[in-house]
DNA sequence: AAAGAAAGTGACTAGTCACTTTCTTTATTT
DNA sequence: AAATAAAGAAAGTGACTAGTCACTTTCTTT
């Protein structure tokens, strides 16, 4: 009934290929790494199952291409949050709670099941570990950039991995017990400590 | 060739039961908890697979009572961490050290691997949530008790909440990505904020 | 248009897993 | 000491999973 497309070889795999991607970071978010299936992911991407193992020869390889995709993807969540960073509220306070929200988006979730699952599996780590570098440098690139004056500043870089590491965190902590009132206290105290490592004319 | 120890059921069965459960404990442990399996843990505990389910009926049973034995047996590490800090050398100091050696033990890397599978396993989040709010609560209630002056200090709970986290942050970072000197800009960044939050006569 | 290459399908295989059933050993009761 | 009950071992069972394979469909080359 519907005309053939006509795409070619070439077109026609990098779509699967981007399909079964998709699927995998859809299942990673969805289920967690450890509930990953192929049977799931060929389910997911309109595909049948078999047909994953013509573009990736084991699981392994799929699972660590999607990782790729995935830390690509947090990067624009990034360039995303600092375009809606309005700039006549306090620059600070805005950071932080742009931060917090990013940490508990879907996709940093699954980032955190990836950090659990790479320390018992050595092939994971070999994959995530580069990622995650880049990552972090990634952020902490941003916030010289946010914080130019600051870079400069005693324990400016400590003070930035205090605020990423105490998000991250409670975002982890999150996962299993909701205390969002004290997540509020932690946030007002963190703002305080960011006016501290972050701004020249700190208390 | 043995002489037989003459044991009560209820004894043998008990014995059972804590050997089944420490071999689920090693389990998650050694492997992640995604990789616990029924076969491995009759086997590190010594009896037949078949055993378990004599003692608990399912394995998410078997899994949830290892649970909390695991929980348990981190207040015991924190009774022992407090003891080893020697009154002569700096509280925050001290303290700091600790926090960080602890959250980076085999047993507090198994409990974030808990909080991770929590966010896409229900009943397993049942379980870890209110374990999860007893160990928080303990720490936060050490913490009140090493340093009784400063729980009347703006931001007491909210600078306990950033200590907490930032470590717990650091310690899941760290299983992909070992970078010792980040983290040690981040311990020296975490004792000025303690002393901020801690101390009466902070900056 | 014919021939070949690449992409995709769906059934199959070997292995693993949680859980069950059957049988044996060990403890308790009378 | 005999009878009964609990604990454990060993052998299953059926569901599921990663990966394979023979075959069909779609595209490319000649």
């Amino acid at each position: 009934m519907q005309l053939a497309p006509r795409r070619t070889q070439q077109a026609r795999s990098a779509v699967t290929q981007r399909k079964l991607l998709d699927a995998t970071i859809d299942c990673i978010i969805e289920q967690g790494l450890a509930r990953v299936t192929t049977t799931e992911v060929g389910k997911r991407a309109g595909t049948s199952q078999g047909a994953i193992f013509k573009h990736f020869p084991t699981k392994a390889v799929l699972v660590s291409a999607a990782v790729e995709r995935l830390y690509a993807q947090l990067i624009d969540d990034y360039r995303d949050a600092i375009a809606e960073l309005s700039p006549d509220v306090d620059l600070v306070d805005a950071c932080i709670d742009a931060l917090w929200r990013l940490f508990q988006t879907p996709r940093l979730l699954a980032v955190y099941d990836l950090h659990i699952s790479a320390r018992t599996d050595a092939a994971l780590r070999e994959v995530v570990g580069p990622m995650e570098r880049a990552h972090r440098a990634k952020i902490r690139e941003l916030a010289a950039l946010i914080f130019p004056d600051a870079t400069d500043l005693p324990n400016f870089l400590g003070g930035i991995e205090i605020i990423i590491n105490s998000v991250q965190g409670a975002a982890v902590g999150s996962m299993a017990l909701r205390e969002p009132e004290v997540v509020a206290e932690m946030i007002v105290a963190i703002k305080i400590v960011a006016r501290h490592f972050l701004e020249k004319d700190n208390d």
